[in-house]
DNA sequence: TATGAATGAGCGTTCATTCAT
DNA sequence: AATGAATGAACGCTCATTCAT
């Protein structure tokens, strides 16, 4: 799953060669690292590339600067998300309601609490940029897969799955990144995610009747 | 509802008199309007001051350093928030379970969606603060009216009013806060209110079900 | 011994009244403590203000600025130091030569090393505006008492009595600030009077020889 | 003799290169004429690099904070200080007594008042720091060598050389420092040269029958 | 291509001083 | 006369970005 950057955010260089994706890679591991070990308001680019093990000078061969290096870090993040979250969807298809909650739940659940250290590094970022087509890309993304297990239901159809489909990732991605967030843990995964599913599976069942808008 | 902040970030001087308080509360106008118009980043002491009509050293009289002043701002917001929340929640006691849920969306979305550009401008502070207790604080006190309203509810009991009313809370809060800071305003209240409603309503009938863990 | 600001450190207002009196008085005394509390670097007129009991703008009625302040204080403790001397040097006409050595250096280190909080409190301030008017006409006041008592040494006449003096003062007063600044107390004051001891009567014991230059 | 700052005084970069450390030379030159231009209160990291001919930026490569900065400059002016007075105590070993003592007050006199305008500006960072490590080693190198010439002096014999020695750099560089800090120049050299060897003379021929203490 | 020294605008913060009350 | 809120220039320091090597 190689990052797929796009307008603003292209790297000035295609990473064609080994030794540039390996530098590109380091980079985008460092940053995570900094961000988990001095927090977001003291990333810095130099302190990024110090930790990736090159000169500032070759942060800025492959990013413009330093919003497009997070940016970029994001990026990844989140692609990686939503490849988690449709593997985890990818067998859903034809299941009744209840065991479709329970499977979309686990998938979301899996691809943001079992990258947790990560998940909250992406906070402060993601609140920066949050408002970015990034975001909305891959919430539509997710929401497409989604979607489609909706469509599928053995035993429910909606008027508007994609509607729904929609909220259910907004729904799931941000009461988990809040619950992350929360470094005093006060909310057990498993409780979580049990009322999750109960959340999820109530919405949809309500959403049966529900008129599309 | 008076603002209390402790600790380090108790302002430098209590605002007794009326001159004071114009002050204090220019700043924190003026730190919404600097949020709104540069974004979190560019959020400078000078800046707020200038924007407020006073000099930065008579921000500093008022707030002991930025953070403090931030904070002071964030837990206004979430004072004011609860506040209205409170105020939604006043007669749902007693109702029927789809009322009440009617009733809970309608108090989250009137509280954070009316005033959206504050929310939208706390979007970044609280993901920089977040973790902090001001905001633990603030959902456990709307969890305790959410809870009341559950408790009352005429045609249905829980096992544990508590824990579903603090999920309530954070679905709702997270889930708006989301849906606010996308500028694109992708999704159109009404729309949000159906949706929430739903699925507010249904966890409720679900969570009947749902053992204590 | 009241203080005699003299030219530029003239007080904007002579301190007629009791009042005043008592205003200065405790001005000079937060100034002490707040350079033995804080240093002098952290010396600032809303400190001394504070702990003198009064309001800033009540400070800038005595003193026209800080420096005024601070050079009134140095003044004032020069003025006591060279008082202090004055008296230790008082029964010290028409001694022999080693006894008034042993006469100087007690009181020198009876002026200086009693008082050692407030003499190390003034290093800093000393250095400051250690070549100011101030510090040498508490020098020649001192030199003008040791000059009397060299003149009317049992035991021994000079040439120069006056430059005698002035170097016997410098000398003592400089290596006793010296030593007092150490804070880790190197020299105990014992073996420092006794060495002093050696070092002026050594001194004056040569100086016999020496021709005016 | 090259300076070596420890501690959290250590350069943040070791000048490897001739640019590097034509720039930190600079910096110390700079700091020395700043000091003379407008005073240690207005020694400015700012001003300093201004001065140096680079910007703020590069300064804070070499030097973490001003502190370290100012404890730098003290340290080279004192090392180069402390090899001046050695070169100058060389051909001190045994000499008789008088020999001695006009040697040693050459010696500093050379050492300091060579030396001048740095040597006065150094008056005021030297009372901020005196009673750090820096002066303290510094002192005690001077006085090895004096105690080794006191060993060697070929018509007299002293219970603690060591003792004496340090009171005799004591007395000389605070009474020198004194007499440099007086612009008013009060005192010519060659008198004060008179005075201190009469001084130094006196108080060895005196301290041969000190007892230690 | 990679480096990292240099830059300098800009930040958070302090504090001497003023002046309306 | 006394107050203390307000001022704003100036400070120490950081860091995104550039460019000569």
């Amino acid at each position: 799953m190689v990052s797929r950057p796009l307008g603003l955010l292209r790297p000035r260089k295609r990473p064609v060669q080994a030794r540039s994706e390996a530098t590109v890679a380091a980079l985008f591991e460092a940053s995570i690292q900094v961000l988990l070990a001095v927090g977001y308001r003291k990333l810095t680019t130099t302190r990024v590339a110090e930790r990736a093990g090159v000169s500032v000078g070759t942060l800025y061969q492959y990013f413009p600067n330093r919003q497009a290096l997070i940016m970029s870090v994001i990026e990844r993040y989140l692609d990686d998300l939503v490849c988690s979250i449709e593997r985890g969807c990818q067998d859903l298809d034809g299941r009744p309601l209840d065991e479709l909650a329970t499977g979309l739940v686990d998938a979301f659940i899996a691809a943001k609490w079992m990258r947790i250290k990560v998940s909250r590094a992406m906070h402060e970022p993601l609140a920066e940029f949050g408002d970015a087509k990034l975001v909305r890309t891959a919430a539509a993304r997710a929401a497409g897969f989604v979607a489609r297990n909706l469509q599928s239901c053995s035993n429910a159809t909606f008027h508007d799955e994609h509607l729904l489909a929609l909220l259910i990732v907004m729904a799931c991605s941000s009461l988990l990144q809040t619950a992350i967030a929360d470094q005093t843990q006060s909310l057990d995964v498993e409780a979580l995610r049990a009322h999750m599913r109960a959340m999820v599976l109530g919405y949809l069942r309500e959403a049966r009747q529900l008129e599309p808008v």
